[in-house]
Order: C-alpha cells, then structure tokens, then sequence
DNA sequence: CTAATAGCTAAACGATTGTTTAGATAACAT
DNA sequence: ATGTTATCTAAACAATCGTTTAGCTATTAG
C-alpha cells in the first residue's frame, strides 16, 4: 500500500518508560518524549493516541519487566524468604548509576491526585492487586499462619514495598539494608 | 508612608501549604494559589518573589505545625512506645474528609528529581535529618541497646514513616493498622 | 512507470505556565 | 488638605504545554 513505519512501537515505549521512570508523569513533556523516543510527535499521536497513552504503555512495559522478579517469587516455595528475595531483586532492578529511580508503579501511584486519569488509576490498583495475591500466597506456605495473620502481614508488605521505593531513591545501601532486614524480622 | 497590606502573609501562607499540600507543587499553579490565598499574583509575588518562595514558606509552615507532635514525642519517657504513639498522631494530623493528604515532606521528596530546587532539597533533608535525631533518641531511653542497633532500627523508622506517608494517601484504616502494629512488633 | 497512500517533517494551534508591568487606589506624614 | 508612596487590580509578557494540521517523502500495488 504505503510507507511502513521506522520504528517499532515496543522499542520506543520502553525508552518514554525510561523517562517518565526517572522524572514523572507531570515533569516529562512531548518535547522531552519526541528526543527521548527518537520519533516525531506527529509518529507519538498516531501510535498512542495521546501522552496519556504513551504513559499507559510505559506503565504496561514496565509491569512487564517487574512481572519477570514476581514470577521468579511465585516459583519458589521459601515461603517469606522467597518475598525477602523479592525486595532485595526489586533494589537490583530499580537501581541506575546517575539517579535513583524507584519504582514507576509506586512513583506514580505517589504523584496520583483525586482527578488523575482513570485508566492510569485502574492499571495501578489492578498492580496492587496482584503483587498482593502473590505475597499472600507466599506467606499461605507457611502452613501455621492463620488468615487473620496472613491478612495482616500481606498489609504490611504492601506498605513496606512503597516506603522501599522511596528509600530506593532517597536513601543510601546501608539504610536499604537496614531497613530490609528489620521488615523481615517482624514476620 | 503609604497604603497597608491587606493580608497576613502567615494566613494566606497557611492556605498555599493546604493547596500544596493537596495537589504537590507542580500540579500546583499560580492561577489556584491566586484564587486560595485569596490575594493577587502581583501580592503572591511581592511578598514571596515566586512560586518556589512560596513553597518553600509553605514548607516551613507545615514544619511548624509537625513539629507540634514531635514536641510531644521529644517531651515522653516512653522510648519506641511514644515512636508509635506519634505514628498515629500523624495519621490523625494528615487525615482529611475529602481527601487523604499523605505528608508534605515525604510528598515532596517523592516529587523530587536531580535538578530539583537546591533549597527546597535542603529544607528536607534538614528534617530527615533532625527526625532522625528524634527517633535516635527516643530509642536510647531503652539502654539495653547498643548504638548498631540504635542505627539500623533509626533507619527502619524513617523509612516506615516513607511509607506510612504513602499509605495515608492510598490505603485505608484495617491496612494502616495492620501495617503499624507489625512495625513496632520487635524494636 | 504511475497512482495511491501511509509515514514523515515542521510549523502552527489555542491554552496555560510562571512572571512582569502599567495604572488606579488608598493610607500615611506633613 | 495634599503630596508621597506602598499596595491594589488587571492586562500583558514570553515561554512552554499537549495537540493538530498541511504538505513533502517514500513505499507498495497494479
């Protein structure tokens, strides 16, 4: 028919993922996605639509990414040590030379505000969700922990993995370490 | 000499912090600061000298009334029990009926990036680092501790209190509970 | 080779950003 | 009462925001 296109979709959106990971929804521009992604704005608009779908798909790349950590947690059978592990290869992961990234899922559920976009709100609950599954099975193996306990703990990992995201950031190794071996203590 | 200011810039600093404080500074616009602190740009200006003077006083102000609960930390002899005891004080100070604010320090230090303010980073890490004093302190009463563990368990808190702030905006009651008494459990 | 068409470049869109300025208003010292 | 001057209102500033459009380019089908 015509022209084909000179880029591959995934391999732009994992560098706009790169960029709203290291400097947010808000704080990231067209201008700065056009550089950063190689392609014309006009290319950006006719793949996804808007900027908010470029954010969509980059949260949906990175959920990808972290999902190989979650699998690999899901495959063990160390019960609590195995989610141990989790955070530890989550550090890994977030972790870059120049800056400290975080988390992309816990930065943006930080930068949420009551009339954010809904889609955006929906993949991130759905994230929530899972990871919340996954560390209440982990725990499930333990076979002596009641469901009022597994309920409990679940909740408290939860939170610890978003104050673990900003230590990701803010934070030196020492702390992080500090920080982790204390959490895992308590369980 | 001449005509009067018709505001206070302590009460209409109050009411950018609450904006900030809601929104964070760069969903924040001069438009809504003009139209909550009920004062013109050219007042906000005069009086502040730009949008980051303004927050930077907003800042200060919401140091001012957090530093009301740390008082009373500092005043108690009841070691990691009054560490607790201000976890939930926070709760209560940062709830809000309409919407869940999370904590003005943490907030911004999560919008933070590399080229971020320079003054605005201070101001921070400043009370990072006096919380930090606190909360050693307050876990010295217990003299059964030796300094390692004053450490590493002062790094734990301040970053349970990252995450705290993370959870009073995204999670509810049960969760909050469940996470703040698994936190205290052994320290 | 030619016609059709999807993708490209680049300029422009209106709206909004943070900031400044010109002129009207009002309170003080004399 | 009057002149001085700080504060007010309101308009305008250049820059940038996310988004759209017009026209050139290049590929493919016939």
């Amino acid at each position: 028919m015509a022209r084909k296109k000179e880029y591959i979709e995934k391999e732009v959106i994992e560098r706009a993922m790169n960029l709203f990971w290291r400097n947010g929804f808000e704080t990231t521009s067209m201008q700065m996605l056009e550089k950063e992604m190689g392609i014309n704005k006009f290319s950006i608009y006719s793949s996804f639509g808007s900027k908010n779908g470029v954010f969509v798909e980059s949260l949906k790349c990175y959920k990808e990414k972290l999902n190989q950590l979650i699998e690999k947690l899901k495959a063990s059978t160390k019960g609590v040590d195995a989610i141990k592990e989790y955070f530890y290869d989550f550090i890994e992961f977030s972790k870059e030379t120049e800056l400290r990234k975080g988390c992309l899922i816990t930065n943006t559920a930080n930068e949420m505000r009551a009339d954010s976009d809904q889609q955006i709100k929906e993949v991130l609950s759905n994230f929530m969700n899972h990871l919340e599954e996954v560390f209440a099975s982990m725990l499930r193996q333990d076979t002596s922990k009641d469901e009022k306990t597994i309920k409990e703990q679940t909740d408290y990992l939860i939170v610890s993995m978003f104050g673990l995201s900003s230590a990701t950031r803010l934070f030196n190794k020492i702390q992080l370490d500090n920080y982790i071996n204390i959490i895992f203590k308590n369980l």
